[in-house]
DNA sequence: AATTATTTTAGAATAATTCTAAATATAAAG
DNA sequence: CTTTATATTTAGAATTATTCTAAAATAATT
């Protein structure tokens, strides 16, 4: 765990669901000769740690969840912020309903946010 | 609606779920001068007039599914062959378990499937 | 301190998709 | 039918997001 690792997983943990280029934005704050082959490098390395998640959406670029157990996600189709959702024991749901071994999944609502449904 | 928009259409519906460059590789039989940018416009305004739907996964190129209306998928780590699923009503798990308006939701399962499993 | 392994960098490469402008085809109006 | 308007198709360049490569820098181990 370098310094810059753990600042791109600060970084994450505060920003809560973030896009890479948004960390990379943030990052340089911090070490002004980042770039963004070390952002992607490091968000490759926590994933694989299970420090982070992946979570790849309709449109425009990934994002990054400093939660990686399984949960749920709400996106703004408006200004495309990711919010987690809590769904109840969705996973208990989803057992009963699937026949196919279920190795993880991913469940992404589309929706406006409360900021944007003025 | 043109030649090859309908010969596009016919091929996602006789294959289910597929990815511009398979929908691509069988237009190009039928219509040799076929170029994958008219796959695309054409998979955009079958879109709008919501005869299929798109749709993007966790890897790879995004697909394009014959049925536009809400439903559930799997997809095979293996293959990437995806399924349709049929998890029960759905839409009122969601409804009963969310606050913010839903305008749509995508679900996918990953998964291994039959042929794959041996 | 020397060796080994890992990380970082810069920049090229890749993959998927979109854009642009000209050419073509289709549909609508006279 | 012919002209005009509208939509589609093409070829290729451009864009976006991401990954790869090889060298340089940093960190860890002996």
């Amino acid at each position: 765990m370098t310094g810059k690792r753990s600042a791109i997983l600060e970084i994450l943990r505060d920003g809560g669901h973030l896009q890479p280029d948004e960390i990379y934005r943030r990052a340089k704050l911090q070490y002004p000769g980042m770039v963004l082959a070390t952002v992607y490098n490091n968000l490759h390395a926590l994933c694989e740690e299970g420090l982070i998640r992946h979570i790849r959406t309709a449109r425009g670029a990934d994002y990054y969840d400093r939660t990686p157990t399984a949960h749920e996600h709400a996106i703004c189709a408006v200004c495309g912020k990711m919010m987690d959702l809590d769904m109840g024991d969705f996973g208990a749901y989803l057992a009963t309903h699937t026949a196919l071994p279920m190795l993880s999944y991913d469940f992404i609502m589309h929706t406006v946010c409360e900021d944007c449904a003025e």
